[in-house]
RNA sequence: GCUGCUAUAGUGUAGUCCGGCCAAUCAUGUCGGCCUUUCACGCCGACGACUGGGGUUCGAAUCCCCAUAGCAGCACCA
């Protein structure tokens, strides 16, 4: 029977693949990264070699500092095989060096037309004048570049490709340009290389045999192309996997950083986000992401996934592992009648007795759930203690113990229910994307923090928080 | 518009290259049952799909053509 993560093989990868990771430092990583996170770190992982996550950050407008932080960490936390990390701001002398040699062999030339001429020249399969320059003039004006003699957008080196090619987007495109409006954060530079000049650079230089991405990058992989073509180079395999929506979230790091900035979201781990800090949060497991995005595999299809399935693998992750523990929504208080205090100890966990039990205290007083009393029943099951009749007294509900026979609550059709005493509790607020739910819960709770638990009957929780206001605890799902 | 890619149940996915073993796989979901002092887990069962139309062929999910739909790119972003 088929491996449900198993990918398809790759071609030439029997003595050991170089992948690689390489997002621009924009923001933390969401769902979206995963994807490639997850698929390039499977197949080094299958095939042995190298996994380099590679920092693209030479558009210092599309540099978050921050980022330069948050993505390590969040790739660790996916817990990915990565062997090395490389920034591209560090190698722009190396990129300055192949513009040189590209020129060179012909293979590229300084531009400096104004945009819009040189699109509508583009557009007509036509030349621009600076295209029959002299390779010594490219290469003198290139090093003026460097030297700061053109402003922001007076000049760019472009690659010498096709301009008949019937797609006008590969014509002579941009490998350089010219940018003094936003500093670099890490690096003093005025000329940075565009993203397909420096990708092809590096992705040979590094060694890369193999690269997953999306298939938002076909083009700039027949970009990339002619790169490799110039300089003779082989180029790595390609695989360009389709675009990945899920239901109702925003995968997008510029509407999320938006979002946040007008305190619509709370911050880069708001529930609501695609965000893996959000999902961190919620109770998610790395392990349980990555296995939904090998399911996925790397069709090209554009698919729309759905919470589901990414739950169904966290829930068979988390399950074995998480205590029981009672939480109270919306408690009620109610007396009962007729029932001595007496302790009650249910399991820790079902299937695992020899973790043994937790005391509950019953002494009179119990609280259960509201919904619980608005239901059409006669009697209820008091969870690992007994059953009670419920009766109203002037209003109120109150229970009158009913035996301690499980088999007659059961022939009674009686719901079984959690409840807790009326002293030892701890406020709880259970947080879910459709809003908050405020209740009680057991105060062992409160020793789970950062843990994923189940409260019974309710759903698999991650305890957030124990404050001076009790317990915040995130669904994580049911 | 131009260039290209894709199309299997509610969702994801296998099968498509090399046509028959596919009255189409697996997972998830929904419903029913069993188990159970949880509405969880586990187990059993049911439901549910080859985008449409032509063609080639003894035979098409698979090959060809057309249509339709979706997506990507057509940035001095990645």
């Amino acid at each position: 029977m088929r491996d449900r993560y198993a990918l398809p093989p790759l071609p030439d990868a029997e003595n050991g693949v170089v992948m690689r990771f390489a997002p621009n430092p924009s923001g933390p990583l969401h769902l979206g990264h995963a994807r490639a996170a997850a698929l390039n770190d499977a197949y080094v992982r299958r095939y042995g070699g190298r996994y380099i996550l590679r920092i693209e950050d030479t558009d210092p407008k599309r540099v978050d500092p921050a980022a330069y932080e948050t993505v390590p960490e969040d790739i660790a936390w996916l817990e990915c095989a990565i062997t090395e990390t490389v920034f591209q701001s560090d190698r722009l002398e190396t990129y300055y060096d192949y513009a040189r040699r590209l020129i060179e062999r012909g293979g590229a030339y300084l531009c400096t037309c104004e945009n819009e001429r040189f699109r509508e020249l583009r557009q007509a399969k036509r030349a621009c004048p600076c295209r029959s320059q002299e390779t010594e003039e490219s290469l003198a004006r290139f090093e003026a570049m460097l030297a700061g003699e053109y402003a922001e957008g007076e000049a760019s080196l472009r690659v010498r490709t096709d301009l008949e090619h019937p797609d006008p987007a590969l014509r002579d495109f941009p490998a350089f340009r010219v940018l003094t409006s936003t500093l670099h954060p890490r690096v003093d530079a005025t000329v940075y290389p565009l993203m397909n000049f420096s990708v092809a650079i590096d992705d040979h230089l590094l060694g890369c045999t193999h690269v997953i991405r999306g298939k938002d990058h076909i083009a700039n992989t027949r970009r990339q192309q002619f790169i490799y073509d110039w300089f003779g180079w082989t180029p790595p395999h390609f695989r360009h996997y389709g675009r990945m929506g899920i239901e109702g979230v925003v995968l997008s790091t510029s509407e999320m950083r938006a979002g946040i900035a007008e305190g619509r979201y709370g911050g880069w781990d708001d529930i609501r986000l695609g965000t893996l800090r959000a999902l961190a949060r919620r109770g998610i497991r790395p392990e349980a992401v990555k296995r939904s995005m090998l399911a996925i595999g790397c069709g090209e299809t554009d698919i729309q996934y759905s919470w589901e399935n990414l739950f169904a693998e966290n829930r068979q992750l988390v399950d074995p592992e998480a205590d029981r523990l009672w939480f109270v929504p919306e408690p009620v208080t109610v007396e009962v009648t007729g029932a001595m205090p007496q302790v009650s100890r249910p399991l820790r966990h079902p299937g695992d007795p020899a973790r043994g039990t937790r005391e509950l205290g019953f002494d009179r007083v119990v609280l259960v759930p509201k919904d619980e009393l608005d239901q059409d029943v006669s009697m209820l099951r008091l969870k690992d203690l007994f059953n009670v009749r419920m009766g109203t007294d002037q209003d109120r509900t109150r229970f009158t113990y009913a035996g301690d026979d499980l088999a007659e609550a059961r022939a009674a059709h009686a719901p079984i229910v959690q409840w807790l005493p009326l002293g030892a509790t701890l406020p709880c607020t259970l947080c879910r994307p459709e809003g908050d739910v405020h209740g009680v819960c057991e105060p062992a709770v409160a020793e789970k923090v950062d843990r994923v638990i189940q409260f019974e009957r309710v759903g698999f929780v991650r305890v957030d928080s124990v404050g001076p206001d009790g317990v915040v605890a995130y669904l994580t799902h049911r």
